[in-house]
DNA sequence: TCTTACATTAGAATGCTTATAATTTAGTTT
DNA sequence: AAACTAAATTATAAGCATTCTAATGTAAGA
């Protein structure tokens, strides 16, 4: 079994510990976000299961999505621009995104626990966890600059 | 002078420069923002100032705002919740984020210069900057859960 | 098999942001 | 100081992502 069908299927365990039914739409979803190196929005992830599903609406995408993140199965990445991006990448990470065409590349590091530490101090705040998202151009774009 | 009316002295300066028109309704809302402590919407900013020019639109607000960020006189923040927030403070910070009540606060930490070489080096892109968002429960919001 | 709570669907509604076209004005020129 | 013009403001309409609603369908347990 390969790395992200082993993903889906503890995601799917999790799922129904959580009471929530395994519909086919749900499942699909899932699969297409685990799968994805991407990081799609809704929209994405509609328009690659039309064929599959032709009869689905946006609605259960949304619906899904949101299932998704109260269980914490995936992330909401929100941007400048307009729609939300869907992370299901669980494993601590961060994210470089290209300032010209929006693509979101994974890079790790090691976890910044000392800022989190300092940010309690300093705010009083009570800390759940923390995101770091550098900016750039990526080498494509560098590229396309040049000629 | 205090530090907010030379930072917005200075702002107004960088606008001239650029052959931006000094307008009421600009000014007003650069001031506005030059002074807030907190990263007010597009929303507050409107409301704040509708005492003031009670005929002003919705869209000056957000025509000065893109205004603002071409010049990099403010930076957008866009969280999960509806409405981007807009920062105004210029100077390295990071900000952390109440789960509960969606307050932001900012604080300091000494810039990660290393982890945007580290993601040049790993991803091959030409890095110009990051955001780090912590997130937790403010104080306020820790009392609130305790009764 | 029956039942029922949960999921899906289609379409309407919401809310933030941007576009449009007419009017007004800041800042320069005469 | 008056005139000019490009830019800014205004009111309103439009766009788009997301959520809501009500009706229909279905997964999973009794």
């Amino acid at each position: 079994m390969t790395v992200p069908e082993q993903r889906l299927q503890e995601a799917l365990t999790t799922l129904k510990e959580s009471g929530v039914r395994i519909t086919p739409q749900r499942h699909a979803v899932l699969e297409y976000l685990m799968q994805s190196m991407k990081h799609p929005t809704a929209d994405e992830i509609y328009k690659a299961l039309e064929d599959k599903f032709p009869n689905m609406s946006v609605a259960t995408v949304y619906n899904n999505l949101r299932v998704f993140l109260d269980i914490g199965l995936v992330r909401e990445l929100t941007y400048g621009d307009s729609s939300s991006r869907f992370d299901c990448n669980t494993s601590d990470h961060y994210h470089i995104i290209c300032d010209e065409c929006g693509k979101i590349v994974d890079f790790h590091y090691p976890s910044l626990n000392e800022v989190e530490q300092l940010a309690e101090q300093v705010t009083g705040f009570d800390v759940s966890n923390h995101r770091l998202e550098v900016y750039g151009t990526c080498e494509n774009c560098q590229q396309m600059a040049k000629h």
